[in-house]
DNA sequence: TATTGTTATACTCTATAACTATA
DNA sequence: TATAGTTATAGAGTATAACAATA
């Protein structure tokens, strides 16, 4: 309640701004906010590398879409570990902008079955080196060691 | 990593989805992609535990404030790595519910001074400890020495 | 004038909730 | 009842432009 507060460093008394118990939660030490600017890091090298005016999670839907087509919209949403609010509007800019192709299921009208275009298809085939780029300059500072690593402890943490 | 083997000759008459040489990017093996869902979960297990409906950017903004008032606006988005735009939103919404008091710099004209409001003051004490359970259970499934790995990892690309 | 900070606008991504249609 | 998809809403992040104040 009042001391003995448990501070990281010293406590040594203060002449900086300390209030009563409340110097317990640093910002600086949660793993949150460095998920949150490592993923701010990796879009700005995506957003720089790639020439055409795509995102990440339109990209990850191409290239996704690329290996599963034909394939219902949801079940890319799932792939691209996207709910389907988020793979619709996703999917709609790009229909819109003429990469992919949608029709409804034969078998369950509630299916919407997507493909890529020819233009989607040669998109992939322009950005696939750059987007390999962007994974190499977003592990840059890291050893190679460091880079498996780091892939390993981001799986089992998703 | 399993090199070009499985790479069709594209000559081979499809019933599959055969294309030429296209092959070569696999979304699962992009750091992006595990930053998005690593991120994803964090920001899932934050909205579990944390009892009042604040995202993670409104308490991160929340608890430098905190370290920093009174402090400028872009000040505190330089601190918890947003940019103006973005900081402005996250203050914007918080001195709408009443936790953060905005004032005029009478040194400099140009700024905004932010401070904590008592109950913006209440909000953190209430919310410390949630905050750190978020933080431990993002971590959960890595071991001690995984965990600081991953803490050093991050750092070093952001 | 060049820089810093604020404000406004637009677009995208994410998630939730409510809804329709189908299985 | 459960599933697939749509729509609406809210918050966040980014980029850009316009503007004010400052150095």
């Amino acid at each position: 309640m009042n001391g003995a507060s448990t501070l990281n460093g010293g406590d040594t008394v203060a002449d900086a701004p300390v209030r009563s118990e409340e110097a317990q939660y640093a910002l600086g030490e949660q793993v949150g906010f460095y998920l949150r600017q490592a993923n701010q890091r990796h879009v700005a090298i995506f957003a720089e590398l790639m020439a055409e005016k795509l995102t990440t999670t339109q990209w990850a839907a191409l290239a996704k879409l690329r290996d599963m087509q034909p394939c219902s919209q949801g079940n890319l949403g799932r792939e691209t570990a996207m709910d389907m609010a988020t793979i619709k509007g996703v999917v709609d800019r790009l229909v819109k902008r003429g990469l992919i192709n949608t029709r409804p299921d034969t078998d369950d009208a509630r299916r919407l079955v997507l493909t890529l275009t020819k233009a989607g298809e040669e998109t992939i085939d322009r950005n696939r080196s750059a987007a390999l780029d962007v994974s190499s300059q977003t592990l840059k500072p890291l050893s190679p060691g460091e880079r498996m690593m780091l892939m390993e402890l981001l799986q089992k943490i998703c």
